[in-house]
DNA sequence: TTGAAAGCGCTACCAG
DNA sequence: CTGGTAGCGCTTTCAA
């Protein structure tokens, strides 16, 4: 690409015949400058189109308007809504959002990342970034890899980390965990977020020849391949077993049998955790009390329409 | 937060009795720096875990190893799928991400941003990102608005920009536009890529008193809402109607019935794209000669299995 | 091979 | 209210 031409600060103080100083003064509004002054800048600003250097400015005032999302993989509907709801908040107050896919169990299109999350870690202090949201991953696990740990207790010794997942002991971050999973707990196959896993979860019920009138599936994707694989197994949803999801995707409204779910307003989560960490990064670090109370959304993958409960 | 103290290229130079300019050689390893001096100060870089500012770097080497992304909607399957493996091909190649959902058109979850395209860019190029890749949204307009022209032309006036759409004239980005919806175009009726829209778009034909025999639809969430206002209207898939997707996604694997889809490697056009853009900014601008050639994959909802074609 | 020093573009302090 | 100036943390000449 040809060498673009590009303004800096010094040329709009030129043209404008004040001081860079005062080109600063009235870029940032928050001291006062005369009225002609100021219009022949914002003049010269104008003509120019110019606008200042990100970098520049965040190297001096240590704040980049940055924030660092690690998640494990945006093509899972319940990462991409709440990182969706993330990114407005944060609009809203100014941010822009650096996403990192750890791929951490795979994703759903077979891509691979090779970076472990450490490696995002670094780069995001590296790049300065405000403060990072950690959503799922490794700190689902019941037993968490040391050297994650290690990583993670760096980063959050640098800036503020706001994890969605069980608390771990002994590392800085403000930990947020919303309760999953209470009540009906009879039967539980699952292992991680995807529709190949709700296909194999039934078949390993069914295995094990247990009998179940319902199934309760993590997502819509878990609750699409239980439905699947029920049909292939020639059992009928919802008149044998009933599917219910916990997810609030407008795709559970046209599934075939709609789709009843648990609405556990993730939207809300999303809105909680951004605000949370925007705050943490204003000086504010204390942990937030909240209680989202589960919703049960009917549709008739669980039977009613058809007088069943 | 408290004050964390963070640890600078000079205080890696004191403590390793060295210049900040050697250091500096190290790090990059670009110089020649003696045997001994070298493992001095990479004993003292690994003791603090010393990693340096990128800001700082940025401002001097005028390059962030950032791109920017501006897609519609990430928790649209297509987008989602395509930004792995943009990203995948990214990090190979040391660059990071910056994602912004412009929600042109709105999202599958309701949620609306209020800035418009003009905002990200101009953000885009304040954090000095390398390059920019564009994937739909306003450019797959018939009319595009000339707001976003203007905005658009300036953006690739100053840095490196590749779009997957349709090309604008006298706008100085790589336009990558694979040829889709060829053939079958005897009834259209589609207008986004929401379930909801393949909903209406069944609607639509029935209303016009249109008879179909198939129904093309532009991915798997177009295809699930169609089957589902096909299902309501009593009309049978695949007997009456049969169904074809344009995704390549798992899920379509465990559609009921399981979705026929044509197989357009948008993992191919993402690593294209994505590649293009890189070597774009390494100076490289020649637009790249591509084939992608459409794949149909048959299962289910076309009929194939029944003996009907 | 090395260090001193000149910036990158900007903010914020200091005098005036 | 204004301009000069000292940096932010780093890379890269330029001499030595």
């Amino acid at each position: 690409m040809e060498e673009k031409d590009h303004i800096t600060i010094n040329q709009i103080a030129d043209e404008a015949k004040v001081s860079i100083a005062t080109v600063s003064r009235v870029l940032n509004g928050n001291a006062t400058v005369s009225p002609e002054r100021k219009k022949r800048v914002e003049e010269v600003i104008k003509k120019y189109n110019f606008s200042p250097n990100a970098l520049a400015r965040g190297l001096i005032s240590r704040q980049t308007k940055t924030i660092g999302v690690v998640l494990p993989d945006i093509s899972n509907p319940y990462f991409s809504s709440m990182f969706l709801e993330i990114e407005r908040s944060a609009l809203e107050a100014g941010y822009t959002l650096l996403l990192c896919n750890t791929l951490f169990g795979g994703s759903s299109h077979g891509i691979r990342n090779t970076k472990e999350e450490s490696y995002y870690f670094q780069m995001l202090t590296d790049k300065q970034v405000d403060g990072v949201l950690i959503i799922g991953g490794q700190v689902d696990l019941t037993t968490v890899d040391d050297n994650y740990k290690q990583a993670l207790k760096r980063l959050s010794s640098q800036l503020p980390v706001v994890v969605i997942g069980k608390e771990l002991e002994d590392i800085n971050c403000i930990f947020i965990h919303p309760e999953n999973g209470q009540g009906n707990e009879e039967l539980i196959a699952l292992s991680d977020y995807y529709t190949g896993d709700g296909y194999s979860a039934i078949n390993t019920l069914v295995s094990r020849n247990t009998s179940f009138t319902a199934f309760l599936a993590i997502n819509d994707n878990v609750a699409l391949g239980a439905e699947r694989a029920l049909l292939d197994l020639s059992i009928k949803v919802p008149e044998d077993v009933a599917v219910i999801s916990c997810d609030q995707f407008l795709t559970g409204e046209y599934h075939i049998p709609r789709l009843t779910s648990i609405n556990q307003h993730h939207d809300l989560l999303a809105r909680l955790v951004i605000n949370t960490l925007i705050s943490a990064i204003k000086g504010n670090s204390s942990s937030p009390k909240f209680s989202l109370t589960p919703e049960l959304v009917i549709r008739e993958s669980c039977g009613t329409h058809m007088g069943i409960r």
